[in-house]
RNA sequence: GCUGCUGUAGCUCAGCGGUAGAGCACUUCAUUGGUAAUGAAGAGGUCGUGGGUUCAAUUCCCAUCAGCAGCUCCA
């Protein structure tokens, strides 16, 4: 008798020995089909094994639809990815090879770098290893003895590893295949003939341990599926999500350009990327109307003195363009032949009189505050401005639309008292909302960003950390959705809600930001005159519910896969002559169109209809107006929708009268619904 | 900034030690057609930039600028 225990509980039992496979498919023919391999008392096995007569064991049997089961296999195949590299490379140091969302790396130190030359033979060398049919042996050691083998086999990260990551755990277990011992936590899977089909994707540098003070490794990425239909699947979504991609979309559609001769990261929009942008401006704005904002307008500019008092000169120096230094300065200096080093010394201690691009609008709006008294009865004060700003970013992080080094905030800052936080704060989510819903964009995810109490990048008093630290908090909490809290993702000056979504590729950007700020209106000494007569400090809360004009559209792009709702679409609609005949029939309805306040172009080309429709579809226009003889004939047009399809013939003020409405409206009827294939997060299977 | 890759016509890309090619787009002509590509002809490039090697460089080497993926960073 054979008695074995499922994960759910239940007891099964057999007259004699029985195989793992044979359980499966007496639990049913779908299991047996899916089974990957079994775990007998925790141990994987595969389907083969055969459960001894008399045995009482636990089974669990893992299938290939199972998420832990590819992740294991991932794993594994990094081990197997590691292996070929020691063998084709001499002096290679193993760092971390976790799994991925999609696939999983591993982290190289090696004394020759590796290109993608080498992916080959690398392939190669993992096939024949997988061929040899080697199992992953699970060795435990004591650490002392665990220790002594990772210096043995001068793995010099692996040593830090037990002495710092696992400085807790008292016995350590490797996996041993054939030559190739690596500390590893498991598991793995029963036997290498279950990686189904592996590639290697790229290779790219990474920080040991994630820090840029440390060595720089190279890490290999490569993704592995049970079957070649799923990997070829895989990469076939990897190439449609790059079609999507909003730099190519931006391109094929004209909605912005980025110009070398005009600089890395400055985005120039063409009159198409410019009307969006213009739209969510005024959709934005009216929002902003009706919360009892106010309107101003900045320079670009501002003196250094403005930026020492708020804490980003020189402490943000890094991020920031470097000052532009006054002209009196300069030629007294360059007569004293003064250098670059005397120079920033001075521009530090405040010899030097400068101004600098501005990073970010809150100093300006803050002296807009302080420019008059204000009394409790004024507050909150809400100030608004789609402002422009320039970070240095370093040239490697730059990209599209959504990485830039000039960008516009659909910024504003909020002054109020204790008393008022929560609602404003409340009235600032609420906008963000609106947003998100407009769009039909609802995968985004909220995170609270708070400070890293080890770090020396944030200004003010911690008292005040914890008190905007918790606003936030709260005002998360009244999203109704759940929210992450993450420590060092604040701004200088404060904490922040932000609202963070994915790209086409699975990266994460955020957009919406609400910040809480204690500190800012005290380096600047605001105040306002409260019923008792006395000052008192206000309260700051940063906002924009867009993030940057440049980084919302590039992710709106991608949502909308280039196909823009009818009030955002530059090009609305289309009238397309069936043939030259009805040209002038055409034109006059292009007109009575636009009379009606509509988007809309012409096409009068001598092509097919067949080929002015295709052309249509690729420039992802809302609607084309057919118009033939017929239509000439009856006063209609025939109507083609982006979603439908052909609608057929309609009277023009009823096509009129169905745009107006949709426009109106600000319908979203499509959207790309986001399963990206993307780089994701990682497991924690990693050592 | 770092690691690896890339840079050829407006766009997408091929080519290669002996000073360039395709498709689409563009221009012209013919065609006048009812829901995803009509045909023909033409025009268009100092092969990112600057050095070097060579009898000869778009091709090889170095530097630089820009782009892509990742890391780090992101007020």
């Amino acid at each position: 008798m054979t008695s074995v225990q499922l994960p759910d509980g239940s007891v099964k039992e057999f007259e004699s020995s029985v195989t793992v496979k044979e359980v499966a498919a007496s639990i049913g023919r779908g299991l047996a089909k899916a089974a990957m391999w079994g775990e007998v008392d925790n141990q994987p096995v595969p389907l083969d094994h055969t459960i001894e007569d008399g045995q009482k064991v636990d089974l669990k049997i893992v299938t290939n639809n199972d998420n832990a089961a590819l992740a294991t296999m991932r794993h594994s195949c990094a081990h197997v990815m590691a292996r070929a590299v020691m063998r084709i490379k001499k002096g290679v140091q193993l760092a971390f090879g976790p799994t991925t969302d999609s696939g999983f790396y591993y982290d190289f130190m090696l004394e020759q770098p590796l290109t993608e030359d080498d992916f080959k033979k690398i392939e190669a060398e993992m096939a024949k290893i997988i061929e040899l049919d080697e199992p992953f042996e699970r060795i435990e050691e004591p650490r002392e003895r665990a220790l002594q083998i990772c210096a043995d086999m001068k793995q010099d990260f692996k040593v830090e590893h037990i002495n710092e990551g696992l400085a807790d755990d008292e016995t350590l277990s490797f996996y041993q295949q054939g030559e190739f011992v690596d500390l590893c936590r498991g598991p793995h899977i029963p036997s290498p003939k279950m990686i189904g089909a592996f590639k290697m994707l790229s290779i790219a540098g990474a920080y040991w341990k994630g820090d840029q003070d440390r060595q720089q490794l190279q890490r290999l990425y490569a993704t592995a599926f049970f079957t070649q239909e799923e990997l070829d699947q895989h990469l076939e979504n990897i190439e449609e999500a790059k079609k999507r991609d909003h730099r190519v979309l931006g391109k094929k559609l004209g909605l912005f350009h980025i110009d070398e001769m005009v600089g890395q990261g400055l985005v120039l929009w063409t009159p198409k990327g410019a009307f969006v942008r213009q739209q969510l401006q005024d959709f934005i704005l009216s929002h902003l109307r009706r919360q009892g904002y106010d309107q101003v307008f900045t320079p670009h500019i501002g003196k250094l003195d403005l930026y020492k008092t708020s804490g980003h000169f020189p402490y943000y120096q890094e991020s920031q363009y470097p000052a532009i230094i006054d002209r009196d300065h300069i030629s007294k200096l360059a007569s004293e032949g003064c250098t670059c080093g005397e120079l920033s010394n001075k521009m530090e201690a405040g010899e030097i009189e400068g101004y600098l691009l501005k990073p970010m609008n809150c100093p300006h709006h803050i002296k807009i505050y302080s420019s008059q008294q204000r009394s409790y009865r004024d507050l909150p004060v809400r100030l608004a401005e789609f402002g422009t700003v320039y970070r240095w970013e370093k040239s490697g992080e730059i990209g599209g639309l959504t990485r830039v080094r000039g960008f516009t905030q659909d910024d504003a800052h909020l002054f109020v008292t204790q008393e008022q936080l929560s609602t404003e704060l409340a009235g600032c989510l609420e906008l963000v909302k609106i947003v998100f819903k407009a769009m039909g964009m609802d995968s985004y995810s909220v995170r609270v960003g708070k400070r890293d109490p080890s770090s020396d990048k944030y200004v003010g008093d911690p008292k005040n950390w914890e008190l905007a630290e918790q606003a936030c908090r709260e005002a998360a909490e009244t999203l109704g959705k759940p929210f992450v809290e993450e420590e060092g993702e604040a701004a200088f000056y404060g904490p922040k809600i932000d609202f963070v979504v994915n790209d086409c590729i699975g990266r994460k950007w955020q957009l919406g930001t609400v910040q809480v700020d204690y500190n800012l209106p005290e380096r600047f000494d605001l105040s306002y005159i409260g019923p008792d007569n006395k000052a008192h400090r206000p309260i700051m809360i940063h906002r924009a519910p867009f993030g940057s004009m440049e980084r919302f559209i590039g992710v709106l792009i991608e949502h909308f896969a280039g196909a823009f709702p009818l009030w955002l679409a530059p090009e609305q609609g289309r009238v397309l002559s069936v043939s030259e005949k009805s040209e002038e029939y055409a034109r006059k309805i292009e007109q009575q169109l636009i009379s009606a306040g509509l988007r809309i172009t012409g096409d009068y080309r001598s092509e097919k209809l067949g080929a002015k429709i295709r052309d249509g579809r690729l420039d992802m226009l809302p609607y084309m107006l057919i118009v033939g003889p017929r239509d000439a004939e009856n006063g209609t047009v025939s109507v083609r929708d982006r979603v439908e399809g052909d609608l057929g013939a309609m009277p023009v003020a009823q096509a009129i009268a169905r745009f107006q409405k949709e426009v109106e409206q600000k319908a979203v009827r499509q959207v790309f619904k986001n399963d990206s294939p993307g780089s994701g997060s990682e497991t924690k299977n990693e050592y």
